[in-house]
DNA sequence: TAAATATAATTAGGAACCTAACTATATGAG
DNA sequence: CTCATATAGTTAGGTTCCTAATTATATTTA
């Protein structure tokens, strides 16, 4: 009886204080230990949940990839354009086709050429997966609440606005070191 | 000149209030939509920062994953075996395997066969290896820190605290409907 | 001691993501 | 009208993760 799985336990190995002031003054670095314990808690967090998030999708045949795809053709009338797929759920067109192929095999989704527009082959949720929309709503949302259920109304505002201003900041990971992250107003 | 790259600045996209609503109304669902918010916000960071991070390794040769292997070896003077590194890092020892192969591919770490156990092969960082993690250093922290610049010191232990409790109310997704982790504070 | 079982690491194959290159169709400049 | 260019979607090939099966080595049991 061997025994796959241990490591799914051991995700929740929480980063700690002193393992993130270790890193530091192993070179000797004038940064605050306690930031840097948020960020990799955060990352921590992330990762944890993008793994549970795919567990709880399995339970009903799909990934988080696919349930977002769904949930975004529910949004817009059960049609759209592979491109507008890509635009809203973040990802490139070519992951779009993938998800489309995998979801059409399925028969969740259909394709259907346009003909305004001969490049053009928009996607349409079928009944069948407007029908498993449908039936896992109850359950998914059930567990999405109990998910912040720790949390009184109050914390969740609080929460919502420090997530807000973290979010914020990932800019600087990938932008010009030294930058502040800017204001939400998109501008370019 | 086409542009290939749009998309990344529109993983801001951001879930809205009116969205949570729209999604629990479409079904009639009794859940509060605030905490639906919250958890798809905590999503959408996740995602955010698990892609900034991809980018941000990616500056010094490296992916998330070999980086965190790397500064686990690190962690644990320079040694250790793959079934270790599985256990700290959560994944499975397979994706340990890849991991390996092309950190050694690349010179960062080597392999050693064990005299103690046949099966055992321990992984070791090379000279090279700790350079990598040596010059990277002061960025790679120095731009974490720079994530949560804005949230004062106050704020930051407020965010630690609510983080934690949403972390563990993780398990909700994956765990048995209706058993909650732990207390439930709020109030509905 | 021999056979059954457990364990360490790897290999094989799959899914979701990526970038770059390709195909077909549309559009715009001479 | 024609040719260059832009755009929509797909395909090809890479990475990181997974599960399940495999190989080799220990360990336990009968």
């Amino acid at each position: 009886m061997n025994n796959n799985n241990k490591i799914i336990n051991d995700i929740d190995a929480i980063p700690s204080l002193v393992q993130s002031k270790r890193q530091i003054d192993r070179y000797n670095l004038d940064v605050d230990a306690q930031a840097i314990l948020v960020a990799s808690r955060l990352m921590a967090a992330g990762a944890k949940l993008g793994h549970a998030s795919e567990i709880h999708f399995s339970k009903f045949g799909l990934s988080t990839g696919r349930y977002r795809l769904l949930a975004d053709l529910e949004d817009n009338e059960g049609e759209e354009l592979p491109s507008q797929l890509a635009e809203h759920l973040g990802i490139t067109r070519a992951t779009v086709t993938g998800l489309i192929d995998n979801l059409e095999r399925d028969g969740l989704v259909s394709r259907r050429s346009s003909s305004d527009d001969g490049r053009q082959r928009s996607v349409i949720l079928t009944e069948e997966g407007a029908k498993k929309l449908r039936e896992m709503a109850p359950e998914h949302f059930a567990r999405l609440e109990a998910m912040v259920g720790l949390l009184n109304i109050e914390e969740r505002s609080v929460f919502l606005d420090l997530l807000g201003r973290v979010t914020q900041g990932i800019s600087a990971l990938t932008g010009e070191l030294g930058s502040k992250p800017k204001e939400n107003i998109s501008n370019e």
